[in-house]
RNA sequence: GCGAUCGUAGCUCAGCUGGUUAGAGCGCCGGUUUGUGGUACCGGAGGUCGUGGGUUCGAACCCCAUCGAUCGCCCCA
């Protein structure tokens, strides 16, 4: 937009601000999170929104693009690295070492609220964004993956989404299943490195794993006869992937076997899942996450098995569409301007009833009405002048209660003349 | 960081191959009609055509730059 002579400062690239329709789909997706999240017994959980540096940076390694490039970090007046959190985990893994949550453990945790992350936006993808968050920490068992994927894949479905979306679901193994496949991987793509394409050669040195799921069809080609980490599943490893399968399917939950899905951290462990829909362009990830049980030690805690999901409330809300402001269930409509005190009482008298209610007492006199009925509303209630009380309109079920309710708060403003 | 597309009233857009005072719908404000009503009509406010430069007798329209938006690549915790 342009910048005028009294420019108004612009909004920050990458950050919306959300009205209407979609932020009534947005608060949607929240209160369905919320709803399902005690369904499970998952406990809420409230967490600052920047931490020092370190807390993501150790627990992200040291991979360089993220670390160096995609977080906002700066400094506090006393000197310390701080950033803006990027991710949920992180800083709950923070707080289970710090707060001592320990004792709770095997803990469940759910939370919401904004991310942070320095990239260019496009279709889904924000500087700020919004996720929904589930943890369960110090469960080394199958069945907490089973759990957390069935939660989710109950939200979608009480969103009403589920129909575009499926459930990839993968296993990296444990630590010596991952790094054998990790190795055969890269030995595999060095013998074709020629062939690949250039950002995959390059990815051959910092990030082979993701090779598998390059867009690029020189990459795919190859891809397709990659070596498969099933190959290199220790026997416990099996035993673990089989359960949570097995757990899916008891629950009645569909998911398919996505062996080129992958995490670049190493503190990802066996479970790996996405759920993927092809309704939002090239970022169609709507749900994602997987078993982090190298996460704790990388912040000097000790060896805890965790696992997670988060989900982007944006791309949740987009595939709800738009979810209209509801009606009022009644309009007060102010037909002569002498009579306001009737109509601020009549007002704040329903809104203490319950009514959700709304007070129409500008503009043209004559337009007032036409303007409630074009807004839309259950009903109508007109206070006019000239000893007239007012003139109900209602069509809706609720009418006789209205009415009721209405005829009280008449004989209230009368008793008080 | 890279690429493509785009940028005209508050909103959605029109503006033919560059040609005189830049238009419509919606919204907003006021009036007429109706007169217990989701009607129709009239009028008004509101734009240095993102910004800066250039080409031209003349630019919203062509060229360059810049800012912003959208979508994609990289990255994706």
């Amino acid at each position: 937009m342009s910048s005028t002579p009294q420019s108004t400062p612009q909004a920050i690239r990458g950050t919306q601000d959300i009205f209407g329709a979609d932020a009534e789909a947005f608060a949607h997706v929240v209160e369905t999170f919320e709803r399902v999240r005690k369904l499970y017994r998952f406990r809420r959980v409230e967490m600052p929104v920047f931490e020092k540096t370190a807390v993501f940076s150790r627990s992200l390694g040291e991979t360089t693009d993220v670390v160096s490039k995609e977080m906002y970090s700066f400094e506090d007046r006393g000197g310390d690295s701080l950033t803006l959190r990027p991710e949920f985990t992180a800083g709950i893994a923070r707080a289970y070492l710090t707060d001592g949550w320990q004792q709770y453990a095997p803990l469940k945790v759910a939370t919401h609220g904004p991310l942070f992350r320095y990239e260019r936006p496009q279709k889904g993808r924000y500087r700020q964004f919004h996720q929904i968050d589930a943890e369960v920490i110090g469960a080394a068992e199958p069945m907490a993956d089973v759990e957390l994927l069935v939660m989710a894949d109950q939200l979608l479905k009480e969103l009403g989404i589920a129909d575009g979306v499926t459930l990839q679901l993968n296993t990296l193994g444990d630590g010596q299943s991952r790094d054998a496949w990790r190795t055969a991987l890269v030995e595999y793509f060095r013998d074709h490195r020629a062939s690949l394409s250039e950002d995959s050669q390059d990815r051959l040195e910092r990030n082979p794993l993701r090779i598998l799921d390059s867009k690029d069809p020189r990459d795919k080609a190859f891809v397709a006869d990659a070596p498969r980490i099933d190959d290199f599943l220790s026997g416990e490893a099996q035993d673990f992937f089989g359960a949570v399968t097995a757990g899916l399917n008891a629950a009645d939950v569909a998911w398919i076997r996505a062996p080129s899905l992958v995490r670049g951290l190493d503190y990802y462990r066996h479970t790996a899942f996405e759920f993927v829909t092809d309704r939002l362009g090239a970022q169609g990830t709507v749900l994602g996450g997987g078993r982090y049980d190298g996460l704790m030690e990388a912040l000097g805690g000790p060896a805890t098995p965790a696992v997670g999901w988060a989900a982007g409330i944006e791309r949740l809300a987009m595939l709800v569409g738009s979810v209209e402001d509801a009606n009022a269930q009644v309009i007060v409509v102010l037909e002569d301007d002498a009579e306001m005190q009737k109509a601020i009482s009549a007002i704040a008298y329903l809104r203490r009833k319950g009514w959700s209610c709304e007070l129409l007492a500008t503009g043209a006199l004559r337009k007032r009405f036409d303007k409630a009925v074009k807004k839309g509303a259950d009903a109508i209630i007109s206070i006019k002048g000239f000893g007239e009380m007012a003139n109900v309109r209602s069509d809706g079920p609720d009418r006789d209660s209205l009415m009721n309710d209405f005829m009280e708060f008449t004989r209230a403003y009368r008793g008080l003349d």
